[in-house]
DNA sequence: GCGACAG
DNA sequence: ATCTTGTCGC
């Protein structure tokens, strides 16, 4: 397990920033634009359930982006060694979360995580652990706050709010439906706060929860039950 | 000492 | 996360 945590990226300084190409300024910007060839095609969606008091269920859901149709599904599940503590939601779920990864037959562009990514204490969600597991991006949704103070955002579709620890912007608060409790969405690794969140709405349809998110609930709840 | 506390 | 009934609103 890692300890190592990645850095949002610092305000740059506007002097600098401002003898920059476009590009160059967006590499400063956004750590996901750094790989020149980076595209979202791919996006998946995990989340876990658990059978009884020791055993987890992990679900991967692999999507296509931006149409967000399912192109494939996995899951497993094994042991838990550990209770759960806040705080230290990853070394409970990350381990059974890597197995089911590695079914994928294909690897997305881009894991979106239930959960937290860096609105966290030590800026160390679970979001952000299997980031640095698998080296890729990854970002958070979390249903609720871990650390932080917020206002709620406005009641329509697409409202943002900060989430705000220690002086910083460590999450934004989105309403992704009207009128439903807004979701937690904060950067795992290799990128911003600005695309998490771009990101996250594009991939809310119908529901409170983005589609990979949602989808990946429901598996874990179908694969479940077939187990049982 | 008293709350808050991802899933 | 999980256990659970009815209930409010689009």
């Amino acid at each position: 397990m890692a300890y190592y945590r990645n850095f949002d990226t610092p305000p740059p300084d506007p002097k600098v920033l401002q003898a920059l190409t476009e590009q160059q300024r967006q590499m400063q910007q956004r750590i996901i634009l750094q790989k020149p060839d980076f595209e979202l095609k791919l996006i998946a969606g995990c989340d876990s359930s658990f059978i009884g008091e020791d055993t987890i269920l992990s679900a991967f859901v692999l999507l296509s982006y931006p149409g967000l149709e399912v192109l494939e599904k996995v899951w497993h599940h094994g042991p838990v060694e550990l209770p759960y503590i806040p705080g230290f939601l990853a070394f409970r779920e990350a381990p059974n979360l890597l197995k089911a990864y590695e079914k994928l037959q294909q690897k997305p562009d881009l894991i979106m995580v239930d959960g937290h990514g860096i609105s966290h204490p030590r800026r160390l969600g679970i979001a952000t652990h299997l980031g640095l597991h698998l080296n890729k991006p990854t970002m958070g949704v979390a249903k609720k706050v871990l650390v932080g103070k917020y206002t709620e955002p406005d009641a329509a579709k697409g409202s943002v709010a900060p989430l705000i620890y220690k002086e910083e912007v460590i999450a934004n608060i989105l309403r992704t439906k009207d009128n439903v409790k807004p979701v937690f969405i904060s950067p795992g690794h290799l990128m911003d706060l600005e695309s998490a969140t771009e990101i996250a709405l594009a991939c809310a349809t119908r529901y409170k929860l983005p589609e990979p998110t949602r989808l990946a609930d429901h598996y874990a709840a179908v694969f479940k039950s077939e187990v049982l």
